[in-house]
DNA sequence: CCCGTTGCGG
C-alpha cells in the first residue's frame, strides 16, 4: 500500500505500517518536521523505532542538528533511537560523537546490538585507536556478538587499518561464519600493509572455498598487483576483470591506472584513463601522481591544466604531485605560484606545507624552507625529516644537527629516515665524530636497527674523511651482506684518498653486482685510471657501451625567468654555449685565486 | 550498520 505524505498528514496515521512509506518519502526538512509533530500527537511515537526513523530521515538530508534535537527531547531512548543517532553521526564522520553515544548507552543500561558495536568499531578505526577498539570488541563478546559477521568484519578492519594483520589472521581463522566483507577486509588489509603475496594467497583461498568475488575484492587484488612488481600478472588480472565485467567500476579503473603507473606502464595507464567514461578527482590524482612519481614533469603540468578544463579544481593530491614535479626539475617559479595557490585556495596544513617546504629546499631555496617550517602551526615527523634533510643536502651539517636536537625536545620520535638524513648531513659536512656518536645512539638508545642506507651513510662519512680502514671495520661488523650503495661509498673514498689495495677489491665487488648506473661505472673506470690500469679502464668502458645502462648520466637544470635550461656532459647545444663556457672559465680562475673560500660566503638564497 | 581508488621525507 502506497500513501502520499500529504494524504497521511491529513488523515493522520495510526498504523505502524505507514511508517516506512512515510519516512522513505520525506526528502525535505519541513515534511520531516511535520511528520514528527503528527507522531508526537498520536500513539505512534511510542511504536518501536518510529522516532528512530525521523532521526534517520534528518540524517539522510544531512541535518544532524535537527536529528540531535529530536533525540535529546526524547524522555526514553531505546536501542533503535540510539542506533539511528549513532549511524547519523557515523555518516557525518564524527567518531567522537559515535563513541560518546555508545558510552551513554552502556551507562544507561540500554542493550547495544550488532549495529551499535559495528558502528562503534568503525569509529575506533577512524580514530586509529586500537586499544579502544579492542575494548569495544570485548564488550561485544560479553553481549553475545562474538560470531556476528558485521561486528567481526569491523574488528578485522580495525586490525587491518592498524597494521596488525597477524592479529586479524587469528580472528579470521577462528570465525565460524564469514561474509564477503570479512574476506575483502583481509585481502585489502594485506594489500595495504605491504603484504601483496599474502593478499594473493587470500584470494586463492577464496576461490578454493568457492566465494563469489565482487569489485571491492578485485580492487584489493589490483593493489596487491601494483606492489608485487609483476607487470605481466597485472595485465592478466586486467584481462580477467574485463571478462568478468568488473572493469566498468570507476574505483576498479582508478586502481588499474595506479597499478600501471606503479609498474612503469605509463602508456597503458594513460590509455585506460582516456577511455574512462566517468572520472572523479581521485582518478585524476592517480594519473597525475603516477606520472610525477615517474619523473614525467611535463605531463604532470599538462594533466593539471587538462584536469581544470574538465571542471576539477586542483586538490591537495594533484598539487602535491605538481610540487614533487617542480622539486625534481628545480622549477622554483612554478613551485612558488603553486605555494601561492595553496595559501589562497586550500590550507597550508602539515602535509601540503611539508611538500611546499621540500619543494623550496630542492629548488635551492633552503632559507624559504626554513621560514615556512618555523611558521607551521604543527609539525609532524616528516616535516622534521624534510627540514633536516634540507640542511644536509645544502651542506649545513651543524644546522641539521641543531634541528635534530630541537626535534628531540618534542614528543616526536626520530625514525630511520630522520637518522638517514642526519647521518648523511654529518657526512657531507665531514662531522665524523658526531656521525659516529649519533649512529651508536641510534642503535643503543633509539633501538633502530641500522639499514643498508645507514651503513652506506656511515661508510661514506668515514671513507670521505679518509678513514677507509675504519669504514672497512664497520662493514665487517655488519650482519647482512653489504649492498651496492655501501661498496660504492667505500670505493669513492678509496678513489679520493688513493687507497689502491682496498679499492681494487671493492671495485671488483661493485662490478659483480652489475650496476645499471652509468655514474657507478664511471667511478670504477676513474679509479682504475688513477691506478693507471688502462686495460681495466678499457674493459669497463667497453662494458658501458655494450650494455645499455638504464640510468642516464646526471645533468644540470637551471631555471631563468620560468625557462628551463638543461646541460648534459659534453652537450654544446645551448644557444649561449660559448658565453657560458667563458663565464665558467673566469669563475673557475677567480675561485682558484681565492684560496680559502668558505662555503658560507656563498650565503643562503 | 561492516570492506574499495590518488597523496609530504632518506
Amino acid at each position: 500500500m502506497i500513501f502520499s505524505i500529504n494524504n497521511l498528514l491529513q488523515i493522520g496515521f495510526t498504523d505502524p505500517k505507514h511508517l516506512k512509506a512515510v519516512v522513505l518519502a520525506s526528502k525535505d526538512k519541513t515534511t520531516i518536521t511535520k511528520l514528527y509533530a503528527v507522531m508526537i500527537k498520536t500513539n505512534l511515537s511510542a511504536h518501536r523505532n518510529s522516532i528512530g526513523r525521523i532521526i534517520a530521515s534528518y540524517a539522510r538530508i544531512n541535518d544532524i542538528a535537527s536529528a540531535r534535537k529530536v533525540f535529546d527531547e526524547l524522555p526514553h531512548r531505546g536501542v533503535d533511537t540510539f542506533n539511528a543517532m549513532i549511524i547519523a553521526c557515523s555518516r557525518k564522520e564524527s567518531p567522537f560523537e559515535v563513541l560518546s553515544l555508545y558510552n551513554q548507552m552502556i551507562r544507561e543500561s540500554v542493550r547495544p546490538d550488532s549495529s551499535t558495536f559495528t558502528v562503534a568499531l568503525k569509529a575506533c578505526v577512524n580514530l586509529m585507536d586500537l586499544k579502544l577498539g579492542e575494548q569495544v570488541w570485548h564488550k561485544a563478546v560479553d553481549f553475545g556478538y562474538e560470531n556476528d559477521e558485521f561486528v567481526g568484519s569491523s574488528l578485522l578492519n580495525l586490525y587491518a587499518k592498524c597494521g596488525k594483520m597477524d592479529k586479524a589472521m587469528v580472528v579470521f581463522d577462528k570465525m565460524q561464519r564469514k561474509d564477503l566483507v570479512c574476506w575483502s577486509s583481509m585481502l585489502n588489509g594485506f594489500a595495504c600493509n605491504g603484504q601483496p603475496r599474502e593478499a594473493v594467497d587470500m584470494y586463492k583461498r577464496m576461490q578454493k572455498e568457492g566465494i563469489e568475488e565482487d569489485e571491492i575484492v578485485m580492487v584489493g587484488l589490483v593493489q596487491a598487483c601494483a606492489n608485487l612488481g609483476n607487470p605481466m600478472l597485472g595485465l592478466s588480472l586486467h584481462g580477467y576483470l574485463i571478462r568478468r565485467d568488473f572493469d566498468r567500476d570507476v574505483v576498479v579503473q582508478t586502481s588499474l591506472v595506479d597499478m600501471y603507473t606503479k609498474n612503469g606502464h605509463l602508456d597503458l595507464a594513460y590509455q585506460l584513463f582516456k577511455k574512462m567514461s566517468h572520472k572523479n578527482a581521485v582518478s585524476w590524482g592517480a594519473l597525475i601522481s603516477g606520472f610525477a612519481q615517474n619523473g614525467l614533469v611535463g605531463n604532470v603540468l599538462e594533466f593539471l591544466m587538462e584536469m581544470q578544463s574538465c571542471g576539477f579544481e586542483p586538490d591537495s593530491v594533484s598539487l602535491m604531485s605538481a610540487l614533487l614535479a617542480c622539486a625534481q626539475i628545480g622549477f622554483l617559479k612554478l613551485g612558488k605560484s603553486i605555494h601561492g595557490y595553496i595559501v589562497r585556495r586550500l590550507a597550508f596544513d602539515q602535509v601540503l606545507g611539508t611538500a611546499v617546504i621540500d619543494m623550496y629546499s630542492k629548488c635551492g631555496a633552503p632559507s624559504c624552507a626554513r621560514t615556512l617550517f618555523d611558521r607551521m602551526d604543527s609539525r609532524d615527523l616528516i616535516s622534521w625529516n624534510v627540514i633536516i634533510a634540507s640542511y644536509g643536502v645544502h651542506g649545513y651539517g651543524k644546522e641539521a644537527l641543531s634541528l635534530f636536537l630541537q626535534m628531540k625536545e618534542t614528543k616526536l620520535k626520530p625514525d630511520n629516515s630522520t637518522f638517514s638524513s642526519l647521518l648523511s648531513a654529518l657526512s657531507h659536512s665531514g662531522l665524523v665524530e658526531e656521525g659516529r656518536y649519533w649512529f651508536d645512539l641510534m642503535i643503543n638508545e633509539y633501538k633502530i636497527q641500522p639499514s643498508e642506507k645507514h651503513y652506506a651513510c656511515m661508510v661514506d662519512l668515514l671513507a670521505r674523511a679518509g678513514r677507509v680502514e675504519e669504514a672497512c671495520e664497520l662493514i665487517n661488523s655488519m650482519n647482512a651482506e653489504p649492498g651496492l650503495a655501501v661498496w660504492v661509498a667505500l670505493l669513492s673514498g678509496c678513489h679520493n684518498h688513493g687507497k689502491f689495495l682496498i679499492g681494487e677489491v671493492v671495485a671488483k665487488k661493485v662490478l659483480e653486482s652489475n650496476p645499471d648506473d652509468l655514474g657507478i661505472h664511471a667511478l670504477v673506470s676513474n679509479f682504475f685510471a688513477m691506478e693507471e690500469k688502462w686495460d681495466e679502464v678499457a674493459g669497463v668502458r667497453k662494458n658501458m657501451r655494450r650494455t645499455g645502462m638504464k640510468k642516464v648520466p646526471g645533468y644540470s637544470l637551471v631555471e631563468v625567468n620560468g625557462d628551463l635550461h638543461a646541460f648534459l656532459m659534453g652537450d654544446k647545444s645551448h644557444h649561449q654555449h660559448e658565453n657560458l663556457k667563458s663565464m665558467l672559465d673566469n669563475l673557475y680562475q677567480d675561485m682558484r685565486g681565492t684560496r680559502c673560500l668558505q662555503k658560507s660566503e656563498f650565503g643562503m638564497i
